[in-house]
RNA sequence: GCUGGCGUAGCUCAAUUGGCAGAGCAACUGACUUGUAAUCAGUAGGUUGGGGGUUCAAUUCCUCUCGCCAGCUCCA
């Protein structure tokens, strides 16, 4: 394996395997301060690093993955960005500026309000601290000194992190140039590496993330050491704007969302091609799957979410409207309907497992700035389902959700991540119930050996709960499926099954969505696609292009044929060049553009040309449009 | 909801210190009858998001309101 040569600053050399980022050299030296290893060169260049240090140790040296060593990267940026900002706007102060996933942010208090034109002066002075090369140096403090030393120089926000801290926790700081931070590090060695500087946005931010507090302005940038990485990180965003779902949305005339009903989507005809296709899968799927489907109308009387606990846990997010004088209730969730659904009958625990499926339009009052095209709206179609189960089927029927959901996935062509979340604070049950249930999905997700990452305290209100969120084509995820295992529901509503022992009792309730909402998925899959979508989602399929009026006749006997196959085709017969209507074509990302002229209709077949870029994808009609090609092509043969 | 920014033709964007609201594309009409990413000519299209105010005069300044965008919070 390769090895990387690191001449310390004892001028003793070190080997390491390449493929870890070495950018941490750390150097013991007395009377408590951790000062920098200076100048540690790796294949000739220096690097830098401050680290933890106690008097015994010589040197420690700190192996980063890649991804730390950007975080390292930004953090320090973000300290560059903050004494630049404390150069040109004395008396800010300041709060936390982390690295993030493609490059940090710094929040700051002050009367000052940023605009563009400072972020650039901000850039200037970011720059100019870089050239100089300012070195970071770490040192530590007791609590008590630490608490004095912001409290002196009025930083009420450092002082509320450091009140936060244990007694006897030593403080650590960071200094470069004027500005001296509360941070625990690590950093780089040196400023000299931050070369590229872009600033990229200003917004509003509350001190510790809670609405109850100041709001702060934070100052979003990134960095990298050579311009051309940060050109290209640019060309990235660039990228991600050309595929958002709301400008697509709009090209390709598949839904709009208008002043008169934000947060309500519309979606017209070729959307709803898209849609019946995504609602057709899922009901194959899910049929295949043992599911059976259900409908609950859209109001329920107000009583019945009293019951639900919606009321008390929800009612802010609900509609509510009057009927003859009573309270009703536009619902929120699927899961009281399939509930009544359930309790108009007696079962017996042959009867169970239940599985019913339900594509469950609801209606949820969002804050009006979180809604955003498809992702977030206040009305959107669940693919919901409810299982109600034996306390012993739990496992195996949260493995069989979990497979159908990978399943399905992998038809798009997503990755996704599993996420876990527990009990919240203002949520109904015991603690014993919320472990048993919490246990089960940890048990189904141990069963199938997945990963997880764990959200304290992010449950839903009646359960604990796994999501799943897929990752689009540039990586960025969102949160689509979700398990919800459910307890209360059943116990609420005095469900109940017959045992073998002539006993009746609590059957366990699961609830479940793959897709999430039809709205969030098509966004997300417009995105993925970047509206090319493959041929078995395509709302235009094929488009026939004559090359002039003369040809329309044959033109339309082809399109005939076509749809007598199930292809969803089209006609181009305007007077217009062939180019003209191929750019057009091109524009509507339709996967098969059939052009016929005087030699097609001689020979009685189509010059076919496909779309530019874009996976056809190996789903379903492929075939039936290669074998229809193949079909005109050989007719008079 | 909060902080900041933005709303001009269906779309993308102009309009000097407040001084006659414009262009390209799309649409429509006509000509052209076309061979693989934009044929030419013409026509029409606007209470400048909405209300109120300042002014001789408001797209421009002030104010309220609605919507959109970014972020926070929240979430399928």
């Amino acid at each position: 394996m390769d090895k990387i040569k690191i001449t310390l600053p004892d001028g003793s050399v070190r080997e390491y395997d390449k493929g870890v980022t070495v950018l941490e050299i750390t150097r013991g030296i007395s009377e408590g301060l951790a000062r920098a290893a200076l100048g540690a060169v790796v294949n000739g260049e220096t690097l830098g690093m401050q680290e933890t240090v106690n008097e015994d140790s010589a040197f420690k040296v700190v192996k980063f993955e890649d991804k730390e060593g950007k975080e390292i990267f930004w953090h320090t940026s973000a300290h560059i960005m903050a004494l630049a900002v404390q150069k040109l706007f004395p008396g800010v102060k300041f709060a936390i500026g982390p690295a993030i996933d493609s490059g940090f942010y710094y929040d700051f208090d002050t009367e000052h309000r940023f605009t563009p034109e400072d972020l650039e002066k901000i850039e200037k002075e970011m720059a100019k601290i870089s050239k100089e090369g300012h070195i970071l140096e770490r040192f530590v403090l007791p609590k008590d000194e630490a608490l004095k030393y912001f409290k002196e120089r009025g930083e009420v926000y450092k002082v509320d992190l450091i009140e936060h801290f244990p007694e006897d926790e030593e403080i650590s700081f960071y200094k470069l140039g004027e500005f001296t931070d509360l941070c625990a590090g690590p950093h780089l060695y040196d400023t000299k590496k931050v070369k590229a500087i872009k600033l990229l946005s200003i917004a509003g931010a509350y001190w510790r993330g809670d609405e109850k507090n100041k709001m702060l302005q934070r100052i979003y940038g990134t960095t990298y050491e050579k311009k051309k990485d940060l050109e290209e990180y640019l060309h990235r965003l660039e990228e991600a704007r050309k595929r958002d779902h709301r400008k697509l949305g709009k090209e390709l005339d598949l839904f709009s969302i208008h002043e008169e009903g934000p947060g309500f989507p519309f979606f017209h005809p070729k959307g709803m091609v898209l849609r019946n296709i995504l609602e057709n899968f899922w009901r194959e799927e899910h049929v295949k799957a043992g599911y059976d489907e259900i409908k609950t109308p859209l109001i329920l009387n107000e009583d019945l979410w009293h019951r639900s606990g919606h009321w008390d846990h929800y009612k802010e997010n609900m509609y509510f409207t009057t009927i003859d004088e009573g309270d009703y209730a536009i619902k929120p969730m699927n899961c009281p309907g399939s509930i009544l659904v359930y309790k108009s009958k007696m079962y017996s625990y042959r009867d169970l497992p239940l599985r019913w499926g339900e594509l469950g339009l609801v209606h949820r009052h969002e804050l009006s700035g979180a809604l955003h095209g498809l992702m977030r709206v206040r009305s959107f179609t669940q693919d919901d389902a409810h299982l109600f189960v034996l306390p012993s089927q739990i496992k195996e029927e949260l493995i069989g959700v979990i497979n159908l959901a990978d399943h399905i996935y992998n038809v798009f062509g997503f990755k996704y991540h599993v996420e876990l979340s527990t009990r919240p604070e203002n949520s109904m049950g015991t603690e014993e119930q919320w472990e048993i249930a919490t246990n089960g999905l940890i048990e189904a997700l141990k069963e199938k050996e997945i990963n997880y990452i764990l959200n304290e305290g992010d449950g839903a209100f009646y359960g604990p709960k796994i999501d799943f969120h897929l990752e689009d084509a540039i990586g960025r995820t969102w949160q689509c499926g979700t398990i919800q295992l459910d307890f209360q529901m059943p116990e609420k509503f005095d469900m109940s099954y017959v045992d073998k022992d002539n006993e009746k009792k609590r059957p366990v309730m699961l609830h479940r969505t793959i897709y999430g909402s039809m709205e969030r998925f098509m966004g997300i899959l417009i995105e993925h696609y970047a509206g090319k979508f493959p041929l078995w989602l395509a709302p235009v399929q094929a488009i026939v292009l004559p090359i002039s009026d003369k040809f329309n006749d044959y033109a339309f006997e082809m399109k005939d044929a076509m749809e007598s196959k199930g292809i969803r085709v089209e006609i181009d017969t305007r007077a217009e060049k062939i180019g003209y209507k191929i750019r057009e074509a091109q524009l509507q990302q339709i996967p098969y553009m059939f052009v016929v002229g005087e030699k097609e209709v001689e020979e009685g077949t189509v010059s076919v040309r496909k779309r530019d870029q874009g996976d056809l994808g190996q789903k379903a009609s492929e075939d039936i449009m290669e074998q229809l090609i193949q079909e005109i092509k050989n007719k008079d043969k």
